[in-house]
DNA sequence: GATCCTCGAGTTCT
DNA sequence: CTCGAGGATC
């Protein structure tokens, strides 16, 4: 009997040992030495240890997976280095240019190394062993600073407690957490029969899970992990090689994808990635592409970073997933300017993770030319990233009954005209502000963010407010009282006042935005801005000729026929006139000399992706304060490129035209350098 | 008259 | 973000 201490803690200390082999066999290699059965004895019998002899567990023990109690909320993570992001791949081609890229950096025609594997679906994490045990686990957050889920990742079986054999000093490993397919279909078959929400897909289900506070309810869920990478490495001589990298992290119990693989030259690329492109479907896992790194650590160091992603890597996606579906209905939404776009209502699908039941069609050419019909099967993608798209329609499948989509003749909300005017693309309700949808429209984008900027008044409100006859132009909104918004539907005191407060705020502005408020056809902030500046007050631009618009920078004969329609029209005089008195103001432009001299004059910036020390805006007004310029879309004149996280298309525009690419820390600099105070 | 550069407008789901 | 179209430029 384990009566006595001593040998009792012999005998833990070898429960242990047994059970951290197993647990390495089994998650590690997927190559377990003894049945199920036997494990759970071994445990079994550790457990009952602890239980008689509690002085005996420590805190590393398999039994404390679970100790932890639920923390109160996510501490922030700061990464010492920083978690990257990876340009995409979506074509051959641009793996070619990619491999082409390399090869020009390090002026080379030799092939390449890469290291290929899989891009796995999942949350990206970052693991701190110090002397070989687990210290920290945190989420990838915006790759500077993340989230500590130590707690959590505790639990997961497939991550060591402690490391195997002779471990340095420290160790920081970045790996993919994600839940099995088989796993994640289970769990959510438990939480139906309990009445609980269900997740969307196994990526959800993990970000999900793993954000968990209580690690009781993370340990039940079915996780597991692949490591990729290293972070912070003090007392180890890294190999030359990335795949040696990982195979020293197998070797110390860290769990590496069998399908990582050494391929030479994009040829390579390209090969693995229809070998997993074809296996796809036959793995227990979702993946989303595979990624190619070149694998020697010297040239990745000689190749170095763009923004925040490395040049020595890239993620080549496979094409968006793909849905059938059937197309319910087809609803004509009349915009802000009457526009009416055909919307297909669809049977609802699951795509790429979320489900779909709409889809915009833009309009009656796009319906003509893909010839969707109501009732047809319709093949539904997400584009690229979230907007679903009609593919095109499978037609075989077309029941006989198929209507064709026609344009109303009248407007569906208020019945006027509809017209399509010669050559254009798009069909428009003539009915005005008389027609409902395009009041409606009309204020929100009066109060939206980047016009007046009023807080509070939302879709929901707007179609109360012009419904009930409270609200029929933007000057009324001004002329609202407390009770009169308390008395909405999901609207108390509260709300109200704070609504009302809202408004009070937004009576201070500035003449370009609210120039744009006013929602004059084709002048969106670009051009009210140039208007703004070119006339310097409202009353100067009122009685301007259409000649007299036209001088205007940007602006040419159709643009300023329809400034001056606006201005023409009585009614929208008045609406001026009333705003003005209710104390809608602005103050005075300076009017600058020509464009305002700075140091960044003759200097086009473009932005992409999300910035961490300032948001979009705030990084534009910058470097106009500096005599910049700021555009949407990149071209050759472009100067430069300012790359955020999770950058967008404009990214790889910037590449293929060779226009410079700054990242966030260059971006401060040049701003830091270029500005005048010290 | 053709081409390139920009801007505006509309859109989905959580 | 993407598409369509207005404006500028050659």
């Amino acid at each position: 009997m384990m009566s006595d201490l001593s040998s009792a803690a012999a005998r833990a200390r070898e429960l242990r040992r047994q059970i951290e082999h197993h647990n390495y066999r089994y998650y590690v290699l997927d190559d377990p030495e003894i049945s199920d059965a036997e494990y759970d004895r071994l445990m079994q019998e550790l457990k009952a240890l602890e239980t008689q002899f509690p002085e005996l567990i420590t805190p590393d023990s398999p039994t404390q997976r679970v100790g932890a109690a639920p923390v109160s909320g996510l501490e922030e993570v700061v990464h010492k280095v920083p978690m990257l992001s990876l340009d995409n791949a979506f074509t051959d081609e641009d793996v070619i240019a990619f491999d082409r890229r390399v090869r020009e950096r390090l002026e080379t025609d030799a092939d390449i190394e890469y290291a290929a594997e899989p891009k796995i679906d999942g949350v990206a994490v970052s693991l701190r062993y110090e002397k070989g045990r687990l210290v920290l686990a945190a989420t990838r957050g915006d790759g500077l600073r993340g989230e500590n889920v130590t707690h959590n990742v505790r639990t997961i079986k497939a991550v060591p407690i402690e490391l195997r054999g002779k471990a340095p000093e420290v160790l920081e490993v970045r790996g993919e957490v994600f839940m099995p397919i088989a796993g994640f279909k289970a769990l959510n078959e438990r939480a139906l029969a309990r009445g609980e929400r269900t997740f969307a897909n196994p990526r959800n289900a993990a970000a999900g899970s793993l954000r968990q506070l209580d690690p009781r309810l993370a340990a039940t869920r079915p996780f597991d992990v692949f490591f990729y990478g290293l972070g912070e490495v003090q007392g180890w001589t890294v190999p030359p090689r990335h795949s040696d990298a990982l195979e020293q992290l197998r070797e110390w119990g860290l769990k590496i994808s069998p399908l990582v693989r050494v391929v030479m030259g994009a040829q390579g690329c390209l090969e693995y990635y229809r070998e997993i492109a074809a296996r796809r479907e036959s793995l227990p896992y979702e993946i989303d592409g595979v990624v190619y790194k070149v694998n020697r650590f010297v040239l990745q160091r000689e190749l170095g970073y763009v923004a925040r992603a490395p040049r020595w890597a890239i993620a080549h996606k496979f094409p968006a997933h793909e849905e059938h579906t059937i197309v319910r209905d087809v609803e004509f939404q009349v915009g802000r300017t009457g526009a009416l776009t055909p919307v297909a209502r669809l049977e609802p699908v699951f795509v790429g993770g979320v489900t779909v039941s709409n889809a915009t069609l833009h309009n009656m050419d796009e319906v003509r030319r893909k010839d969707i019909r109501i009732g047809d099967t319709v093949v539904v993608r997400r584009a690229g990233d979230v907007i679903p798209e009609v593919v095109k329609v499978i037609l075989d499948r077309r029941p006989p009954n198929a209507r064709i989509v026609e344009l109303p003749a009248h407007c569906p909300v208020c019945g006027a005209d509809v017209e399509r005017e010669e050559g254009e693309a798009i069909a428009r309700c003539t009915g005005g502000l008389f027609c409902p949808a395009q009041r409606k429209e009309s204020l929100r984008h009066f109060a939206s963010r980047r016009a007046l900027d009023i807080d509070g008044l939302g879709t929901k409100i707007i179609d109360q407010l012009v419904d009930r006859g409270l609200v029929r132009n933007p000057a009324d909104l001004y002329a609202l009282t407390v009770e009169q918004l308390a008395s909405l539907e999901r609207m108390g005191e509260k709300s109200a006042a704070k609504l009302v407060a809202a408004l009070e705020r937004s009576k201070n502005t500035t003449l370009p935005r609210f120039l744009y408020a006013l929602g004059i056809r084709d002048v969106g902030e670009a051009t009210a801005a140039a208007l703004a500046e070119h006339f310097g007050t409202l009353e100067a631009l009122e009685e301007a000729t259409i000649e007299q618009i036209q001088e205007t920078p940007d602006v040419g004969p159709v643009v300023a026929a329809h400034v001056r329609h606006f201005f023409d029209q009585v009614h929208n005089r008045e609406v001026i006139r009333a705003l003005r008195a209710h104390g809608v103001r602005w103050p005075d432009m300076q009017r600058r000399s020509a464009a305002q001299e700075g140091p960044l004059s003759g200097k086009t910036f473009v932005l992409t992706g999300t910035l961490d020390s300032m948001s979009r805006d705030e990084a534009s007004k910058r470097i106009v304060a500096l005599g910049g310029k700021v555009s949407s879309s990149v071209s050759k004149k472009t100067s430069y490129v300012i790359v955020g996280a999770d950058p967008g298309s404009k990214l790889k525009k910037a590449q293929e035209l060779g226009v410079e690419i700054l990242d966030e820390a260059a971006f401060l600099a040049l701003l830091k350098s270029a500005a005048p105070r010290g």
